[in-house]
DNA sequence: ATTATCTATAGATCTATAGATAATGC
DNA sequence: ATTATCTATAGATCTATAGATAATGC
């Protein structure tokens, strides 16, 4: 008998791992900026620094590079607040949670963007995802918030609603950066002052 | 003398104004759903039931479709903050911005996703309009606010943050309706809810 | 007479593939 | 031998225009 079943995939090389990071990494720039049917192959292509044709070697089309994106981020997305753990203390809990998704906000606006306009967009391709990945985890949330209220750490609220001005108000900062520029022209002193206001709002909203 | 200059242009006929109607209804649909560079000319002709050189007969390009598109509905979405009056009690001319802004997303989503996706890339067409129209009403609300505060009638706190959280929650809602959806199904209460929830959290935030 | 609509199409752009050639790894 | 890249291009789609025809308003 065999050891192992045979592996249905190769191993793959270095130059395919470094070229598809590239091809990945040119994609989020481009569909967070256009969006899917904005983006172009043409532009992808030459952001990653790869012939159009050598890109799809790669990949089979436009599309699967959007899906594998979005699919690879999605993870990222979630551990933030995968890390809000039940033993901590509730505030700190909640509150590391909001730091950690305006830290993500200021480092990867990208991210953040190329899901707003794929949400915003109805969610064509990544609505399996949402229900697959996301709705289990933030319904196990929601129970934690729930019993941390219920315990009288945290005001009573709906944590659903929570969780949704939690993400409004940290990804409003990457998503409509432009704007944020024209209102508040110093951006650094701008991000300086939006982290105290986000830490004090939600502070005094969830202090019981 | 004349009594008048002659007029630059000639009134515009019944069937103009209507066409002119539903191609820029037709367009909000298309353009709000996937930004300017994914929207077709075809989506939107057939959207308004025209075919697409009489759609052109109307407007230059696709462009002047978008950019008029959008400065018509820059005045109705910067309505509901000119009606935030130096004369009101502070705390209900707040949180009745607040209920307008949360009533337009219910209402009008599709305008809210139109300027998301237009800020999300980068406000490429209605930059000049930020500056020119949003800049200065922004600039005279936050000093209003300002005002409310230094005479103790509202909690202290930078009134530009204040004014991002209020766009960033109230705006979530229509822009990442396809989300909220999933986390909950059940769309008439989570309305409910989520009015409820932003009245609260904002009440609590700006009470002094 | 003027305004509105239609047919036909030019010319650019876009996704994707075919098939030849070059580079790499055992 | 296998993997990676290149040239050339098919076929679809997209914006926009030219020029003929129909409908409307004085």
């Amino acid at each position: 008998m065999p050891q192992t079943a045979a592996p249905a995939v190769k191993k793959p090389s270095r130059i395919q791992l470094r070229n598809r990071r590239k091809i990945l990494d040119a994609a989020l720039d481009v569909f967070s900026q256009h969006g899917f049917r904005g983006a172009t192959l043409d532009q992808i292509a030459e952001t990653a620094g790869l012939s159009k044709p050598n890109m799809l070697y790669y990949f089979d089309s436009k599309e699967a590079i959007h899906v594998e994106l979005l699919n690879a981020l999605m993870a990222e997305w979630l551990a933030p607040l995968e890390e809000m753990h039940p033993d901590g203390a509730p505030l700190d809990e909640l509150l590391g949670y909001i730091t950690r998704k305006m830290e993500m906000s200021r480092t990867y606006p990208r991210e953040s963007r190329l899901f707003a306009n794929e949400i915003i967009q109805g969610a064509p391709r990544i609505l399996p995802d949402l229900n697959q990945r996301l709705k289990p985890l933030f319904d196990e949330k929601c129970a934690l918030i729930r019993t941390w209220m219920a315990a009288g750490k945290l005001a009573p609220m709906d944590p659903g609603q929570l969780l949704f001005s939690i993400w409004a108000i940290t990804q409003h900062y990457a998503d409509f950066d432009a704007q944020v520029q024209v209102l508040m022209p110093d951006a650094d002193a701008a991000w300086e002052s939006a982290r105290h206001h986000v830490d004090t709002l939600f502070r005094k909203l969830l202090t019981p």
